[in-house]
DNA sequence: CACATGATCGCCT
DNA sequence: GGCGATCATGTGG
């Protein structure tokens, strides 16, 4: 059957559409991908990433995201030094991205950070649609890439090369950052613990039951 | 609100 | 062959 799953859905939600020109948002240099990746992963709060699609832009303000450190990471995929076809996107320059399938049906959207050959990235976890897009829509890992229509596709393109998938931000930082343990990777046993989740206190995005903000 | 479970398959060992 | 960087739904208190 023409079954349609998640994973093959690369169409962003209709209620996602915003005019990035009317926000007077800027792009990040290069450099700044360079940078410590927790450090970044806090920065990347507040900013926008956005997809154009037929001529429209797409897009959410992040709102939650996690710092996977490479090699060291018994978290990251990159742990132990791991390089494989998948997760190469990772050991490429700091601005790329990474993306995943998870539990053989849903997607997760990374932007690598650090120099090339160093495999760090964030994973964005939760983002807000323009104003007066339900709240739920991308609070997840998994609902920002399909609210989006991000998947496997996308990993490893640039996200500064005036493509389709671009990150945007209007100078402005998040003034209100929690941070807590990261989810999802208790088998990581001491590196779980890491405070390397961070998100927007004063938003209703962030994902997760309430216990975790 | 707090769990518990099933879905579903590519990736890695 | 085992297991996820998740989510929706179901149960019970």
């Amino acid at each position: 059957m023409g079954r349609l799953s998640s994973k093959n859905r690369s169409i962003p939600h209709p209620l996602l559409r915003f005019a990035p020109e009317s926000l007077g948002l800027t792009e990040f240099p290069r450099s700044f991908f360079h940078q410590d990746t927790a450090y970044i992963a806090r920065r990347l709060l507040g900013a926008w990433l956005a997809r154009r699609f037929k001529g429209q832009w797409y897009g959410g303000r992040i709102v939650e995201t996690e710092a996977y450190l490479g090699s060291g990471d018994a978290a990251a995929h990159s742990r132990g030094g791991r390089r494989t076809p998948r997760i190469e996107p990772m050991y490429m320059d700091g601005g790329h991205l990474y993306v995943f399938l998870v539990y053989g049906m849903h997607h997760c959207t990374n932007v690598v950070t650090r120099p090339a050959g160093i495999a760090e990235a964030v994973l964005l976890r939760a983002a807000e649609g323009p104003q007066g897009i339900p709240i739920k829509l991308l609070s997840g890992p998994a609902k920002l890439s399909s609210g989006l229509g991000i998947t496997v596709a996308a990993s490893g393109t640039d996200l500064l090369s005036a493509g389709n998938l671009r990150l945007f931000h209007n100078g402005n930082r998040c003034s209100s950052i929690g941070t807590t343990r990261r989810i999802g990777v208790d088998y990581a046993a001491e590196a779980a613990e890491w405070p390397l989740r961070f998100f927007d206190r004063r938003s209703a995005a962030v994902s997760g039951p309430a216990g975790l903000k």
